[in-house]
RNA sequence: GGCGACAUAGCCAAGUGGUAAGGCAAGGGUCUGCAAAACCCUGAUUCCCCGGUUCAAAUCCGGGUGUCGCCU
């Protein structure tokens, strides 16, 4: 009942691949958590599968917004509920495949984050506050009204503060909402395989080769023509690692070389915080390839444990 | 061959007699409306080696080794 089967893991293990395969075997469609595939536009350089990658089998949540939109976990959960309802309601089975950890616990869990709607004036206005008086100082603030909330926050976390005060400004408390939502069931019954490599320098070596791949694939024409259509830092798309260091080249801020060995750290980087994150996954699957990937067995693995 | 400079953590690097800053990388972690984001935690019993001066040396002196530069 509501069975989604969740594809996770680091970036540059497999996830795209085992997705499409298992979507066969289990009769599946693709549902994407990936922040960054969700922006049209932007192919090469967030490792959207491509058409003979996807093999036939439907994908939902890919290429959904324009870069220039603000998109957001809300955004997200909002559009990928009804998707994987309605694959449900075919009788086929969701295949949640991708490595934003935030999107994924957000659809699998019941939280939800309408009626609120964005206030970037008050964003703003907080921001600019915290650059003034400092960390400690708004925490004090928020610890008027969300003592609990500003207990758990670092002074130094300038996103958090501002967005529990935020809150807190419009009449609200984060750690009421945070109670209230996860006091709600689960809206899926969710089985997570995570992929991942047996020694890191192994994953660390196939980050770099795909790195190099991507620029083979034209990443930085990619990139010089977002730039040609305006999009600029402020948007949240080009926050997507590949671009901002492209860009940075692009625009004179250092080599192409340069570029690209910063893509690949950032890149590894990225991998490494994927890992912590998925520790939390609850009933799981570790599929931990050796040197090369074996798909086979990563499918005989997962029918197993979903079945 | 001569002269000079430098030698501090994987890398960059501060410190010039009083008990080893900082940055980057690496590792670990947090995560409820920008999440490929943001934030937190961890590292030299020791400063190239040997000897000396001193209560005290990464810091001063002598020698050695290495690197770089200049000169012949």
């Amino acid at each position: 009942m509501r069975k989604v089967a969740v594809i996770t893991g680091p970036t540059a293990t497999g996830k795209t691949e085992l997705g499409v395969r298992l979507a066969r075997v289990l009769n599946g469609e693709v549902v994407s958590a990936d922040s960054m595939q969700v922006y049209r536009l932007m192919d090469v350089g967030t490792a959207k599968p491509t058409e003979e990658e996807m093999g036939g089998v439907p994908h939902h949540m890919i290429g959904v917004a324009d870069p220039f939109e603000d998109w957001s976990v809300s955004r997200y959960v909002e559009e990928a509920v009804p998707v994987c309802e309605d694959i449900l309601a075919r009788g086929k089975t969701p295949i949640l495949v991708g490595g934003t950890g935030l999107y994924i616990q957000a659809l699998i869990s019941g939280w939800d984050f309408e009626a609120r709607p964005e206030d970037m004036g008050l964003r703003a206005e907080l921001e600019a506050r915290f650059d003034r008086l400092g960390g400690e100082a708004l925490l004090a603030e928020l610890a008027e009204t969300d003592p609990e909330r500003a207990r758990k926050l670092h002074p130094n976390d300038k996103k958090r503060v501002v967005r529990a005060l935020e809150i807190a400004k419009s009449g609200g408390s984060i750690s009421d909402h945070d109670r209230e939502t996860q006091s709600r069931p689960a809206r899926f019954d969710a089985r997570y395989i995570v992929l991942n490599y047996a020694d890191r320098a192994d994953l660390y070596a196939r980050i770099d080769r795909r790195v190099d791949k991507m620029m083979e694939r034209g990443l930085a024409d990619e990139v010089r023509g977002l730039l040609q259509m305006g999009l600029t830092s402020a948007h949240t798309a080009m926050q997507a690692i590949g671009y901002k260091e492209i860009c940075a080249a692009l625009e004179g801020r250092c080599t192409l070389e340069e570029a690209v060995e910063t893509v690949k750290r950032e890149s590894r980087r990225y991998a490494k915080r994927q890992i912590s994150w998925c520790k939390r996954y609850g009933p799981r699957l570790d599929v931990i390839f050796e040197k090369e990937p074996d798909f086979e067995k990563a499918v005989s693995l997962s029918t197993d444990f979903l079945v």
